[in-house]
RNA sequence: GGUCUGGUAGUUCAGUUGGUUAGAAUACAUGCCUGUCACGCAUGGGGUCGCGGGUUCGAGUCCCGUCCAGACCGCCA
């Protein structure tokens, strides 16, 4: 036998009991007559003591040459230990070993295993199986697993079924760029790897399966960051007969389930919701972070027409307020602030600032075009006191928006204002059914091509397209897009007038999805659905920005896996067979 | 496709205005140590300063190119 108990098990009751352990060696502590070794795997760890004059000699030698890492097998007998450590919890006992047998060494690590390790990020991928034996990513990978514990029991619970669809699909134009498979059977054909199960879903409400869920794998073919994988997995929803409502209730319960299951965290009250155009005009981002406050404030009436020419010829002139850090905010924070909006990410061409001083009067950075009148009336829009500080942006909407957007978050990080163990969920509801692209000179399905126009607005698709709503909605929680879905379309005369105002021909949209059409014939229920992002689902709960440390296995920012070594070529006769010839790259 | 940051001992990093033999911590090795638990103490080994080119009497340091890593913009229906 290789064990008897785990390394996290044995406490005090189980003094003089003869066991049996296995693990790695953490480290040895040779205190000259005596040993210790702490034995670890992923249960815990659990202390070896070796003594001089008790231990027999030829263990006390393998002891000595023990390194890290070392794969080993101990018997002993539990004991009580004379001085205890109330730090772990097998802290009380040790086992006086009688037998020990290497069962494999080990090569000295390229980092240490611990907690927080010297390894740096390169190191930890490409040795991928030793960082994994690491605390801290091996509770991502346990916080991962409950996750989707939580996540099936929900679903479950709930009348809905877990259908695997296929992998191997079809390649479409619309949305990311698919990740291809070449065909051997059928010459210069290709499958795709789904970028999401989207019409089996679709298809599955139309065979009567009613409430569908998966945990998949997805794939995209795009650049990489922090919180986004070529491959990544999602919790794919579906459900027949019901409305948006429905919808939002239905997956508004299983966060709220999933946050007090997993992270004994209590979501009270209904999640706020918000139309996408107030997200836009009050945070200038369709993911706003509600954990702190600071709303756009429109500042054109109050700040034209006094000469100051960068306000008067602006689009939009945004204020955003800062409570009680005036005083916080010297010339150089101040400097460091604008020098941030100015960055080519960002773009803003200067960046204007209002102190609310203690004595009543106002210092701006402008204060040449306006009097203290003029500046009181900035910081009355903004319900601004004293103490605060107030910070205005200008320019064309969309841009001052989005850099305003930036600056807050900012803003927030600086003032401690987004913790991350504060969760605040907001339902971003009501937007637009396509986007207009400049480069191709036509619409985009800003959700995708399936997603219902609002009945309201269904007389504007042929007049007015632009400004057609979506039965559409995200799920953020503290400014993350955690999850979207629409409502689907589930009629084939407004599927083909979609995929027509699309761009798409007659043949070519009957060619790409004549099969989901022609199932919206054969008694097409009305249905929806939603998918959430599992990996950043995980990272939120984790409290960590990044996906990478919540999944096994991950791609690296260039999308290699530099483990395996992969992508990687492939032998001619593979080529061969798959009718491949390779360019060499321009 | 673009912007920024970094690459120096096994590892994490420091390295001043370009100037002697490139340092620290940690890890590792050896020795000592009977209650340690980030054990302690002593000693020791360990460097293609990512790679290529240039400037210079002299380059880890400055310049150009390139590779690798990370963050971001574009992209991600």
């Amino acid at each position: 036998m290789l064990r008897t108990h785990t390394c996290g098990e044995l406490r005090i009751n189980a003094v003089n009991e003869e066991v049996i352990l296995s693990g790695w060696v953490q480290r040895t502590r040779d205190k000259g007559g005596l040993i210790w070794i702490d034995l670890r795997d992923r249960y815990g760890i659990t202390q070896i003591i070796l003594e001089e004059g008790e231990t027999t000699p030829q263990i006390l030698e393998t002891a000595r040459k023990l390194g890290r890492e070392f794969v080993i097998s101990v018997t002993g007998k539990v004991v009580e230990r004379q001085s205890k450590n109330p730090k772990i919890s097998t802290g009380d006992i040790e086992i006086r070993a009688t037998k020990m047998e290497v069962l494999n060494p080990a090569k000295l690590p390229p980092f240490t295993i611990e907690d927080t390790t010297d390894g740096g990020e390169d190191l930890r991928m490409k040795y991928r199986y030793l960082d994994l034996r690491r605390n801290p990513v091996r509770q991502n990978l346990e916080l991962r697993h409950r996750l989707a514990k939580a996540v099936r029991d929900y679903m479950d619970e709930h009348n809905f079924l877990e259908v695997e669809t296929p992998v191997l699909i079809k390649s479409t134009p619309e949305g990311a760029r698919d990740f291809v498979v070449p065909s051997r059977m059928h010459a210069g054909e290709f499958y795709a790897l789904p970028q999401s199960p989207q019409t089996f879903k679709q298809l599955l409400m139309v065979s009567g399966f009613d409430r569908y869920f998966q945990l998949v794998k997805c794939f995209r073919d795009e650049d990489l960051r922090a919180d986004r994988q070529p491959e990544f997995t999602q919790i794919d929803c579906e459900m027949a007969f019901v409305t948006q409502e429905d919808i939002l209730q239905t997956f508004e319960g299983l966060t709220k389930y999933l946050f007090e299951k997993v992270l004994q965290v209590p979501l009270s009250g209904a999640f706020p919701r918000m139309s996408y155009a107030d997200a836009m005009r009050l945070y200038g981002s369709d993911k706003p972070d509600i954990r702190f406050d600071m709303k756009f404030v429109e500042l054109n009436e109050v700040t034209q027409n006094k000469g100051f020419k960068v306000f008067d010829s602006a689009e939009l002139v945004l204020g955003i307020c800062a409570k009680g850090v005036a005083e916080n905010y010297s010339r150089k924070k101040l400097d460091a602030l604008t020098k941030f909006v100015k960055r080519p990410q960002i773009g803003a061409k200067g960046l204007v600032y209002l102190k609310c001083n203690k004595d009543g009067s106002f210092k701006s950075s402008v204060d040449k075009f306006y009097s203290q009148d003029d500046l009181k009336k900035w910081a009355d829009k903004l319900g601004a006191e004293v103490g605060d500080l107030i910070l205005v942006l200008s320019g064309e909407t969309n841009h001052t928006r989005k850099a305003m957007n930036e600056l807050r978050l900012e803003m927030g990080n600086q003032l401690g204002l987004r913790k991350n163990d504060d969760f605040k969920p907001l339902w971003v509801l009501d937007f637009p059914l396509l986007e207009w692209d400049q480069e191709t000179e036509r619409y985009h399905a800003m959700h995708h091509p399936f997603t219902s126009p609002k009945p309201e607005d269904m007389d504007k698709l042929e007049t007015n397209a632009g400004q057609v709503r979506a039965n559409a909605y995200d799920l953020v929680i503290n400014g993350t897009e955690m999850g979207g879905g629409s409502i689907r379309i589930h009629d084939r005369g407004i599927q083909e007038q979609m995929f027509n105002l699309l761009g798409f021909t007659e043949e070519e949209a009957k060619a790409q999805f004549g099969f989901l059409m022609d199932a919206f014939e054969y008694g097409a229920p009305p249905h929806g659905g939603i998918a959430f992002g599992f990996d950043r689902l995980c990272a939120l709960f984790g409290g960590q920005e990044t996906i990478r440390d919540f999944i096994a296995f991950p791609k690296n920012n260039a999308g290699k896996d530099v483990m395996i070594d992969t992508p990687s070529p492939i032998a001619a006769e593979q080529l061969d067979e798959l009718y491949l010839n390779i360019q060499e790259k321009k």
